[in-house]
DNA sequence: CATAAATTGATATGATATATCGTTTCATGA
DNA sequence: TCATGAAACGATATATCATATCAATTTATG
């Protein structure tokens, strides 16, 4: 038996999607909403949003810094630790926690409690926003009395694209 | 209108709980399990256990290395990391990814995927073990094609003791 | 253009974690 | 009891992640 694969699989890029179209896109929106609030998009914060984005998968802050240096900008940790505040701020990044990295956010704007699929092999991160898993920490919580102020939540795991490429992980986990 | 509090509440100790008996009983666990298996619970293993049950919230790794040397065995960072990652690979303890930090299991031996609430206020944290959240987060991630290995849940927020003392945190979220 | 606020640069340091290798401890069997 | 090998531990060095502080620069605004 064969499944359908739903249109939300989609939340993970294939191999040799264009790119750049991700990074673009992800620079437009970010330029849009900012332009809406008083936050100013500088070239500083556009380029580390773009290196955030220079894959779909987690990226650690010295990663960045030593992108930056080869574009011929020397910096130090706190320039990019800062341009990272802000745009964790803006709810333009995550900050993914079980790696210390941060994940450029595929629908900023929208206001969400992110939980976050991360694969294993190819290092991908997908964006989810379901309710349902929300509501069920909520509720859970209020049962032993606890008020909920904010969830981090992340999955490790093996996304689509890395289970068909890997006959020996069946799917019913 | 007042809510009767569940009897589950109890999973956040009391203030003035007798804290040594939580101590105690958690080494005693460890011992039992590590008896049952080709574990060896050593001094220094049990004691780094211990120091980690210090409180109910999570420890850092060099907390944990200054009250060693407190103790007079003054110790370098991998002699607590080592026994850290015993103790967790033995289930005695968790790691709490979005503090660097380490939490008593209060219920090892049983094999389970935690959820972890942490108090903002007092720092306590609670394990729960709830089958809905981890069928929702399975679920979900089975819907775009994603394979679940491991997951890490960790809720921010307000315990029940800690919501009583400030009246400002109505208990709606 | 003057000014103040925001941003960035630069230096130093703090906090968390691991690699490596030598020594000690411990279970086991001769 | 003692030899032996494996596991645990000690010790040193270093990697990795993050922030405090203050000076210089840029930017919005009058």
């Amino acid at each position: 038996m064969t499944r359908k694969p739903p249109a939300s699989q989609q939340l993970f890029a294939a191999a040799d999607h264009d790119h750049q179209g991700c990074v673009d896109a992800a620079v437009a929106a970010a330029a849009e909403i900012c332009a809406g609030r008083d936050a100013r998009l500088t070239r500083l914060r556009r380029r580390v949003l773009e290196l955030v984005w220079g894959s779909h998968g987690p990226v650690g802050a010295y990663d960045i810094l030593e992108r930056l240096g080869r574009d011929g900008r020397r910096a130090a940790p706190p320039t990019v630790y800062r341009a990272l505040e802000f745009l964790v701020d803006q709810g333009l990044v995550h900050r993914i926690e079980s790696r210390n990295a941060y994940v450029g956010c595929p629908d900023p704007g929208k206001s969400h409690v992110g939980q976050f699929l991360i694969c294993r092999v190819c290092g991908a991160a997908a964006e989810l926003d379901d309710g349902r898993i929300h509501a069920a920490v909520v509720r859970s919580a209020r049962d032993v009395g606890f008020r909920v102020q904010h969830q981090t939540i992340e999955v490790m795991g093996l996304c689509p694209y890395c289970q068909a490429r890997r006959a020996d992980a069946p799917d019913d986990g």
